[in-house]
DNA sequence: CTTACAAGAATAT
DNA sequence: ATATTCTTGTAAG
């Protein structure tokens, strides 16, 4: 068997439902997390196929530790290096990384990170990374709102995406846009 | 290589 | 508030 193509995942049940982890064998990144609205997607995945359940190592029990720490409203740090970066394009790869450092309780635009990452019309193309972000909750793409203040997708459903920034502390007007002037 | 998208944004109506 | 137009990185053909 193709050991790049061998996977271990465990699951996390939460207050919105279950959530899927998955990592590489060989090298124990992770290579993707499904959010409770994607089950579907994960029983349908390779991962799934080729994948083998149960948790084996101390630092995937960890994240899944603060993982549901980070669920339950509190802050937490987890390092970017545990992720698999390897089948992310450039382009991905560094928007996702810089969605990356905005702080827990601060939301961003998708135009303000295209100028962050020198794309300044590139807005709707940091929106495409986003929404295929391998790693939701660790790369908060939570975070990004439009332009406007509203909310845009998500993975997991906007309805998550809002209590997600709830638990932030983030505060939405009747219309559910954030109330935030300042973004990050 | 060309085409068709999409979690954007600015502008006009 | 909705429609139009410009924009750009991918996946698919």
């Amino acid at each position: 068997m193709n050991e790049e193509k061998r996977y271990y995942y465990g699951t996390l049940g939460s207050k919105f439902g279950e959530i899927v982890f998955v990592w590489r064998f060989a090298d124990n990144k992770v290579v993707r997390i499904f959010l409770p609205m994607q089950r579907d997607l994960f029983r349908s995945s390779e991962y799934r196929s080729w994948g083998m359940s149960g948790i084996n190592n101390r630092a995937a029990l960890e994240l899944i530790r603060k993982m549901e720490s980070l669920l339950n409203g509190n802050p937490v740090e987890v390092s970017l290096d545990i992720v698999d970066w390897t089948r992310t394009a450039a382009f991905q790869r560094l928007v996702l990384r810089t969605e990356g450092k905005i702080p827990r309780g601060m939301v961003s635009t998708y135009g303000r990170i295209a100028l962050k990452v020198n794309r300044p019309h590139a807005a709707r193309a940091v929106g495409r990374a986003l929404a295929t972000n391998p790693f939701p909750l660790i790369i908060p793409c939570h975070r990004a709102v439009r332009s406007d203040r509203s909310l845009a997708g998500y993975a997991g459903g906007v309805k998550m995406k809002k209590r997600l920034l709830e638990l932030e502390g983030i505060e939405f007007d009747q219309k559910d846009r954030v109330v935030t002037t300042r973004f990050w």
